[in-house]
DNA sequence: TTGATATATTATAATTATTTGATATATCAT
DNA sequence: ATGATATATCAAATAATTATAATATATCAA
């Protein structure tokens, strides 16, 4: 069909560079983990420490600390200390967009695979 | 805050079941790689053949094979055969909302880390 | 049947992610 | 300072992903 495109911008328009699209697949994969949804879909309903979320996850507080502190790595969270306190939020709000997504995708209870 | 709180539903309402969240994710990650979010995007714009995507995306073809034979298996693109030769188009036209989102993210240079 | 084309599979090595438990730091209250 | 609380880091084991090359299958054309 288009077999000899050697540059696909030239046949295709509107692509992402390959660099836009390994940062974006980063975040997303960052995202893309079921523990670290779950802590998303959680802060958009408001700011919460470290320990809440661990109660509200079930999840030890090591591996909470981890996962929002990953995703403030990636820049998907962010966080205010008070005190002995840190307060995690959402800081990219078009996450929303995406969570609003796959509870589309995925409404209650799909048989899949 | 919540601290004692055992059933996060019965404080945050609204959020999916972890099953619900390890379909999504997995889905997600699938998503989630630079060479199949370009062959995503490129299946936007129609349907390709394997060799295709392989020119357009400068990947070889058992590599391009495999991604789309992996995003195909979680549901997220579909395949016809003609012949001998197979065209993938996507499944799931709710990934538009992900493309659209990380297309607004990562808009053409941005620093990032 | 033979050779060429289109796609898929397999095996392997290299890398990266995940999980867990132990421990560290930092702050607060006494 | 001491003990308690909140969070973060580290190390080690395991598992999952990725990339690559070699090879296999399946279809077509002659």
């Amino acid at each position: 069909m288009i077999a000899s495109a050697k540059n696909f911008a030239t046949v295709i328009p509107e692509l992402m560079s390959l660099d836009q699209l390994k940062n974006a697949a980063e975040c997303l994969k960052c995202a893309a983990h079921p523990h670290r949804l779950r802590i998303i879909e959680i802060l958009f309903q408001g700011k919460f420490t470290v320990d809440d979320i661990a109660g509200l996850c079930e999840l030890s507080q090591p591996a909470t600390s981890g996962h929002l502190r990953l995703m403030e790595a990636k820049g998907l969270l962010k966080s205010t200390r008070y005190g002995r306190t840190v307060y995690y939020s959402v800081a990219e709000p078009r996450l929303k967009g995406i969570i609003e997504c796959i509870q589309d995708c995925f409404p209650d209870q799909q048989p899949e695979k």
